[in-house]
DNA sequence: CGATATCTTGAGGAATCTCAATACTAGTGG
DNA sequence: CCACTAGTATTGAGATTCCTCAAGATATCG
């Protein structure tokens, strides 16, 4: 369902660093170094950190981190998209956020994962062990201030989500996710009148994320189609083809 | 409705500082003191914030601050409660938390509110100007350690609260909401099998917070008090009578 | 090209919402 | 001190959205 990560084989940015590289750090090749949060290091301190870390790999499906375990690990994502989420005892799933390129997964000086995350396309990761990441983290300032910066993103993005889940309609639900998606991978032109999206996660997992059933998510997007609001050129690639109408719907004008 | 906050006139725990105190300052019989972010810095440093600092009082029902206003400050809250919602075009509200004594609000380094807040009791905060404060920040790193660990509480709480809106049921919503306000305000004994809660916000809060109508809101506390797992001596102070039952029916088990 | 998983569509049912009426509570004035 | 008023909460009945269960269509992979 989802199109594999494409070989970056030849294209990745060769960072040439002027001293002789320890042993060789994943982070040497990392093509999400400008997304991350890393990006505010200098190089002394980046050297820091790319000592203490390791690379990690996941297959889709593969589950990454479980709530309540202990937290040895924080992790980055340097390619592929997962998802995190809770659960209730019978099952009931609510994703509470898809992490993609550059996000940061874990909470330092917090002994515990708070969610369990799973790979929803092949992920790969980059990990560093907690205690030495807080180590780090108290010697600079700057990574401290970033990881603060990003945690109060999060806060935004998660009051947001839950004015999507407390108050709108299924309609509205899935206009909002599919406006996000679009804005999240600029594929293709800004903010013109259309958009293609794809979308890397199953109609489950939109549902589990907008609190709905997979039906109604199917039904929704077919209803969006019909109206020529959105147009399917497979189950997971589409076109936004009048983006103005679906920001009204999202905003809960339409 | 709410009970008006109690006359704390003699009790008030008179901190005696060491040096001349430059300006009487709000801070000085502060009694969230302990409670708030404030508690990690040393005297020097408390000093400098009680400087920037000053007192404001809200009434019942005043808004606080709006949604997408400048940050011209940043509160913090010594007494009553307040809650901070977003909304939608045509009205409809999510209420994404609720305030007490010793509660943040406001992001540092960011100029826009992100939420509305609104007094639900009659509330007194104490306010510093953004840029001063940011200032501070820079200094200080246990005060943006502090707010760093605040934020990742903040986002622990609003992914709780995603699972409550996605995926749980009105009872399951109203539970959880109950033992969440036992737990905030112990009043009486710990982890017996009952509790008291008094809560400070309408019907209709309740409901906006939990993504429900306030109609739904009130039958199902109704059903709940005639299974006896709760009792309203009025409207909003009530006894937990069976916690475990609660504690049940939050997880989804009940 | 067939098997399996995923997605879509349909029909009926359940939970919650909407609209409306009644009951309660607190504050006001006689 | 009691009745009145206004705001809030509760209860009821019907409508609606979304969910559940079930079948059919489509896509993916060997």
């Amino acid at each position: 369902m989802s199109k594999a990560d494409p070989p970056r084989s030849a294209e990745a940015p060769l960072l040439t660093r002027k001293f002789p590289v320890r042993h060789a750090s994943p982070c040497d090749d990392c093509t999400a170094r400008t997304l991350s949060f890393c990006n505010v290091l200098e190089d002394q301190e980046f050297e820091r950190l790319s000592a203490i870390v390791s690379a990690r790999a996941f297959e889709m499906g593969q589950t990454i981190v479980q709530e309540g375990d202990e937290a040895e690990y924080l992790l980055n994502v340097t390619s592929g998209t997962l998802k995190i989420f809770r659960a209730l005892p019978d099952g009931r799933i609510q994703i509470v956020g898809f992490l993609n390129e550059g996000d940061f997964l874990g909470v330092p000086a917090t002994s515990a994962y708070a969610v369990s995350a799973e790979a929803v396309t092949p992920v790969e990761m980059c990990a560093f062990p907690r205690r030495s990441f807080d180590r780090l983290l108290n010697e600079y300032p700057t990574l401290e201030r970033r990881l603060f910066e990003l945690a109060t993103n999060e806060v935004a993005a998660a009051r947001d989500h839950m004015l999507l889940l407390g108050r709108k309609t299924a309609r509205e639900r899935v206009a909002s996710f599919l406006l996000t998606m679009a804005q999240k991978r600029p594929c293709g032109h800004g903010a013109g009148a259309e958009s293609r999206v794809s979308l890397p996660m199953a109609r489950t997992e939109i549902a589990d994320y907008l609190g709905l059933t997979i039906e109604t998510v199917s039904r929704t997007l077919s209803a969006l189609r019909k109206e020529n609001i959105i147009a399917l050129e497979s189950a997971n690639e589409l076109v936004l083809s009048r983006l103005d109408a679906l920001r009204l719907i999202a905003a809960g004008d339409g």
